[in-house]
DNA sequence: AAAATGTTTAACAATTTTGTTAACGCAAAG
DNA sequence: CTTTGCGTTAACAAAATTGTTAAACATTTT
């Protein structure tokens, strides 16, 4: 039973991010959600009571996942250039998986602002990474490795860099006529383009970890 | 009587806008449409047949405007460097005008993937030029002032730099606690980091036009 | 196996939203 | 002056969408 329950949640849980997410149907109803998922429509408000509450917990659920992976690079001792690396790498894969994420978050966000605070971490978890990133970023701007720019430039240049070509992805594909699989390998690329576009000179002896 | 027509007409236009690309309001009805430009709701009909010919039109004229600027650009004897500034300056105005265009337009993009096409420019224009800015972008990697990339990753680098803090504005003031006077002056501060980003070392000699 | 509890369904109700239409008002043309 | 045509309005109709409910069904518990 408690196994059956969760299976149908589950189910309609992740028809709705498949909807959302994936195929960027942000104004997907719920019988549209029902239809995909084979299940009744009523199971919808029987398991989340209304669509905004499903839409609640699947965001939420989702940016959560996200977070702890991000807080879990940053936090580690690792050099500034292996932590972008490797925040490269979740973004994008994030962004493959759920290449209208960033945007649907941004439409939500319009109509309920004050749900924006809930998705940020907490204030002195935050401080903390900021200061340690702080460092490290001036470290490097010292070393000659990054030309002098900001905290919130820099982190907003690396999540521009990562993000904005899946959001932008029937544009990008349009213009430069990439299929599916052309467009792929276009993001896969974008791993090393990213990189280097953030570090003037890749740091061959950082990059042994 | 056809100042009158071209009146309203304009009026409804000119709120769809303000409420789809500057507000973020994408879901916007016809009555919130009618309403705040203080006109009946049938005229949205008697003007523009139904609520997607509206969108369609909107839409169009502001990416037909956006478009011809570019094309002027790129098209211009001008220095790479010059026409990347120029660039971004028309990108992060039009952004500060219509911050949710954008995020507007993949949405849409997403509900009618066919229609994508006509927001681009013919193909022999886009060849002609993809050839300028490829000769330009070779000649910046052959003096080094640019490392090598290709023409795809470097437009859509500039164009990631340019659009996604506007797209993102919610999370990026949330996350570093502007308010709007801030938020309006972190933008404008982006105009010489993307500059910087772009290019590796500014060249001064090319920069004077 | 009867009761209780939890899950699923179909039907209904309420609301929201879009699109249509007939009539009204007004300004210009005849 | 009245007729014509356009712009405007209110009222209506139709469709889409969400939310509720009572009954059917399945399962676990006693």
């Amino acid at each position: 039973m408690a196994e059956k329950t969760q299976q149908t949640e589950d189910l309609i849980k992740e028809t709705a991010m498949r909807l959302f997410f994936q195929k960027g149907h942000i104004n997907a109803t719920t019988q549209e959600i029902a239809d995909e998922a084979g299940v009744n429509r009523a199971l919808i408000h029987y398991y989340f009571r209304s669509r905004d509450l499903l839409f609640e917990k699947v965001l939420h659920e989702t940016l959560g996942a996200t977070r702890e992976k991000i807080d879990y690079i940053f936090s580690s001792q690792d050099t500034l250039y292996n932590k972008i690396s490797r925040f490269i790498d979740i973004f994008i894969d994030q962004n493959i998986d759920y290449p209208y994420l960033e945007n649907f978050l941004v439409t939500e966000m319009v109509k309920n602002p004050d749900k924006v605070k809930e998705l940020h971490p907490v204030e002195e978890k935050r401080e903390k990474l900021r200061r340690i990133l702080e460092e490290q970023i001036q470290e490097e701007i010292a070393s000659g490795r990054i030309e002098p720019i900001s905290i919130e430039h820099f982190m907003v240049n690396l999540m521009s860099l990562c993000n904005y070509p899946l959001i932008a992805k029937p544009m990008v594909q349009n213009f430069f006529g990439y299929d599916e699989v052309g467009y792929k390998k276009f993001l896969l690329e974008r791993r090393n383009v990213v990189l280097q576009t953030m570090f003037k000179q890749p740091n061959f002896s950082e990059n042994i970890k």
